[in-house]
DNA sequence: CGGCATCCAATAGGATACTG
DNA sequence: CAGTATCCTATTGGATGCCG
């Protein structure tokens, strides 16, 4: 590990990685989430770490799939916790790790965004509809 | 239209939308503008308008179907303005309506997150994928 | 140039049944 | 409770051809 300046780090950084260009990863990471489970899944863990059947029930009608699926996602790429508590019945917490409280902010943002902008969006569409 | 105070009308838009909820109008908003098509248009659009062409080319890979139905979207949303030039052949103009620029933040930080936590990223699903 | 229409392959994702 | 496994449908999205 060669020592670099801060300088030196961030312009490497900014090289690295283009979301721009389809085969850098940080192309696929941005799919990741740009996932409305991973938003909402993120929002809700902002509160705590929470149980499975918690998260289950505060984000409503997600299926028992997607919400495992999404879940493994996030915790294979560092993005949230999980812990087995080996009681009977098995009980299982989630969490944000470090890294994910880190994109908290984006996401709590997002979803805010959808909810407060959502009487614009409705106009809008109605003239586009209507005009057209 | 009834007179409201700001604290009424911000309690109401506050109720309003849940996109915890699966049928509230807020969570289709929030999985419209959870795409990384959306995320890297309006990311190019920042930069100004653009032509159809430029988008494409700046956006690697995206295929003339994706490009013009996400601008559609947006443009319905009131988040994209396009702006056709008859001439031959003919030129179209897109860029960030009033709206479309309060999500540009948003849009930004989500797609420098995927750039600039990259590396923590792939380090996390290394430790996932030996240890598992 | 900037589309639209169509067809088709791939993927996402819901429903169901079963388990430690 | 917190999953896994399987099946099957629906949606996504690429490829192609045509047009003003």
């Amino acid at each position: 590990m060669v020592t670099r300046t801060a300088a030196e780090r961030r312009a490497e950084s900014k090289a690295a990685y283009d979301a721009y260009l389809a085969e850098c990863p940080a192309r696929q990471l941005l799919e990741r989430i740009s996932d409305k489970w991973v938003s909402l899944i993120v929002n809700a863990l902002a509160e705590g770490p929470q149980r499975y059947s918690d998260l289950s029930r505060r984000i409503a009608s997600v299926s028992q799939k997607m919400l495992t699926q999404t879940l493994r996602n996030l915790e294979r790429d560092g993005l949230v916790t999980r812990t087995v508590t080996p009681t009977v019945p098995v009980r299982v917490d989630y969490g944000l790790t470090p890294l994910g409280r880190t994109i908290l902010p984006l996401m709590r943002a997002v979803k805010t965004w959808a909810e407060s902008n959502m009487d614009d969006v409705i106009a809008a569409r109605n003239r586009y509809d209507t005009s057209a």
